[in-house]
DNA sequence: AGTATTTGTTTAGCTAGGTAAATAAATACG
DNA sequence: CGTATTTATTTACCTAGCTAAACAAATACT
């Protein structure tokens, strides 16, 4: 394998099980904080618009849809097309996102703290000229 | 999300992807090839070897070399310590395998190819740099 | 020598992604 | 208007990582 390869997967897993830790305090997992914030910004988004969105396939996101469901962080509702279903952030979660987006943003912080903003920058060129 | 490490996740799920797509040709995941390219290069190795260089965790190499072993693609024997397995490719492995490195060579140069040298090696740097 | 600890591997079960195919509603077309 | 196609979601099943715990062999300790 190449070894840059083989660095960027490395880190790309060194991170999300170091940011699934950090949510361990929450009851929460990578993939499910992810949908929350997106939620959080976007306001009621449809599946379609999430799986888009976020660039995974839609089985990925009705399933974690679901688990957020029944943990009651999130509601689906039929929308006015009556194939979409819609998702909203249940009062639970608009109450407890604040606290949960305050320790996730300190543990970026942490993390990429030792990057100048210009390399960050040069990073995301870097990784976009890798063949997008 | 912070972007960047949006940027990340996707990057490296693109390419995975990719890859899997490549190697679809040889009958093969990703994972399985990152494993025979692994004992092409350093020779037979026990299980802790192998998931202590990738950087991986045990059960992980553990449930890809069984399937390997039935595929037949490695042999998996006993060392001298009877706690250890040690695991080879078999004479298919070491026939097919050229082939397979050169598609795989082809395709990494494809990915990586619009990157200077120079540019590699800051890409790695900054890597490095996100909290090791 | 006999017990305690460590080490190598495996098993069980979890999240997280993927594809292929089923289903139901909406839309397009003749 | 009725059928064909598209679109949104779901279901079933696959790879690929993880942790926790079981187990057997080796090593350390007294």
């Amino acid at each position: 394998m190449n070894p840059l390869f083989h660095a960027l997967f490395q880190k790309s897993r060194y991170i999300t099980n170091c940011l699934n830790e950090v949510l361990k305090q929450h009851n929460l997992y990578s993939s499910q904080w992810t949908i929350l914030y997106c939620l959080h910004n976007h306001g009621p988004m449809t599946l379609t618009q999430i799986w888009k969105y976020l660039n995974v396939e839609a089985p990925s996101i009705t399933r974690a849809i679901t688990r957020l469901e029944t943990l009651g962080w999130v509601l689906r509702i039929d929308g006015e097309d009556k194939r979409e279903k819609i998702v909203t952030l249940s009062p639970y979660a608009e109450k407890h996102l604040p606290v949960i987006t305050k320790t996730i943003l300190a543990f970026e912080e942490e993390m990429i703290g030792a990057l100048t903003v210009e390399e960050q920058q040069q990073f995301m060129i870097l990784l976009e000229k890798m063949k997008g």
